[in-house]
DNA sequence: TCAACATTGACAGCATACTGACTATCTGTA
DNA sequence: TACAGATAGTCAGTATGCTGTCAATGTTGA
């Protein structure tokens, strides 16, 4: 009999869930979701890019990406610049506001780890870390054919 | 400088994600979503069960449940039924083709953790459900108040 | 140069996930 | 019995995540 409850998938999705419980609840003050944050965290480490640029690198779906950009927007965090030399594009640059946000957002993060590994040790945390990477990735396998 | 990207959320998000996303190609034959193929497996386990209790067992929220529950039934795999003593509740029950689907389904989700979990030993397959059923847990610790 | 093709971002549509409010019903207690 | 409070399920509203489609714009090759 499948054994839904400990399988891998499964457990991912209720971690997943529980990792965004914690964090919503650190963050809530300011308003803001977990993909929310993640993306400001990806333009606290590189303003300007378009928003297929983001995408990619913060691996999040094209047009998903575009309702945040939307939603971030209209909190004054960041702002649609149009690109210099392709007038499709948008550069996404944080307002003074979403940069001043990663000193605080970073804490809540901090916290939001402490809680939801407490039952793990160090060495548990970098392992499963380490699985997770292995898990989304392949990458170099999959993604592009022999040749 | 805040790491998004090795952050235990954001590899949980992305985990969930690609798992999700292999099994989505597995079963799309039966036009079914990785949550509603989840939902079937808790059945075949018990049949009959309540919302709440489905909910429950399941740990699914309440009214994401009643949707789920919606659509399979418009794809005839399960149905309600009146509860006996409480006519509030409705009891969930499998159709034959719901039961019937057991079988290849679970073979689906046989091949899907095989390709999600190839860049890992069966050891660590072990290791990271048990750190998955560690950081999703902690009800012992949190849910019930000293007492 | 111009036509074929690719890319950028928007939009509609669907499923999941959660919050908060609501109705119908049940339960426990005075 | 009657009423207060709890419970079962629904609904509206919002955000994420994905598919498919589209218009505008870029790019490339004949």
């Amino acid at each position: 009999m499948y054994d839904v409850e400990n399988s891998i998938g499964f457990l991912l999705s209720k971690g997943y869930q529980r990792a965004w419980a914690l964090l919503r609840e650190e963050i809530e003050q300011y308003e803001l979701t977990p993909p929310q944050f993640a993306l400001l965290a990806f333009l606290w480490r590189e303003d300007g890019l378009t928003q297929t640029e983001l995408s990619e690198t913060g691996q999040i779906d094209r047009t998903t990406l575009g309702g945040l950009i939307d939603r971030l927007e209209k909190s004054g965090l960041v702002e649609r610049r149009p690109h210099p030399r392709d007038r499709r594009a948008y550069q996404i640059h944080l307002t003074a506001r979403g940069r001043e946000l990663e000193g605080p957002l970073s804490e809540c993060a901090t916290r939001t780890l402490a809680r939801l590994t407490n039952g793990l040790t160090e060495t548990e945390v970098s392992e499963l870390r380490r699985m997770l990477i292995i898990l989304r990735g392949e990458r170099t396998v999959y993604d592009f054919p022999a040749c």
